[in-house]
DNA sequence: CCGGATATTAGACAAAGTCCAGATTGCTGA
DNA sequence: TCAGCAATCTGGACTTTGTCTAATATCCGG
């Protein structure tokens, strides 16, 4: 499947999100690239060429997906939040001196022995990061 | 086993740091909590009173011992890291809205079906973060 | 075309963390 | 004791990520 700026219109309304010139752009951004953003970067993808979308919206909308449940949100490095248009179950692998960030399929792990939440308690989710190095 | 600032001395001794006044303060102050600080935190609790340690010298601290092997650091929040002064293997149970982090023991926990690395990659560490949030 | 709701914007601001050049401290050996 | 030296600490400027706000622009139904 392509992901083109027709298709983002639609993605966007399947998500009750109103699609606005800027919000198709970012989800394109994010989508086209099936990789996991930083704001900044999406902020730079936005913007070449020449400017087109400010900071604010960026960040606003980038938010306003997450809460739509369009994207995810990685937090693997300690200086700058990741946005994940996977939103499958699945984990993380993170080269700790590269930064560079991929994603682990969910379909063969298993994760056992997890102790009982208190009752009032719900799980939003389980992040598993698998943090390596390359060898010297 | 009790945490005072004489132990402090030969821990860090023990992790080839030097004591210094500063340090033990630093040290003293996650290892008697036992708990996850901020470097903000830290530096809340090590200036009480009468201003002591500079802001440089808490991060530059904080770094030193993570790089010996003293504390670890727990990346949840997106907006700052925490410190763990428990080293053992454990994963970490995050509340979401209220920003609570406790330890879960990984004793009981298996993780199963992670894929094979590449040859010249070596695991870090794999963190396993269970974010929940209260029932309303 | 009007009016209100929804989006977008620039730029000021806040917070976490880094960096640096100078001051302190604490040896060590004469 | 004390000069010399390395290690450590410091204030403060700076950077980066992200937030906030008040003003403007856009969209849409009637």
């Amino acid at each position: 499947m392509q992901y083109t700026r027709d298709n983002m219109a639609g993605l966007l309304r399947g998500h009750d999100i109103n699609p606005t010139h800027q919000r198709i752009e970012i989800a394109h951004a994010l989508f086209s690239k099936q990789e996991h953003l930083s704001a900044d970067q999406v902020m730079a993808i936005v913007n070449t060429s020449h400017s087109e979308t400010s900071k604010a919206t960026v960040y606003n909308t980038l938010k306003l997906f997450l809460k739509k449940g369009l994207v995810r949100e990685v937090i693997v490095d300690p200086s700058k939040v990741f946005f994940d248009p996977n939103t499958t179950p699945h984990h993380h692998l993170y080269e700790v001196d590269s930064g560079k960030l991929s994603d682990i399929d969910a379909e063969h792990i298993q994760i056992s022995g997890l102790p009982p939440l208190p009752d009032d308690m719900v799980t939003e989710g389980i992040d598993l990061i698998v943090r390596v190095r390359r060898k010297n």
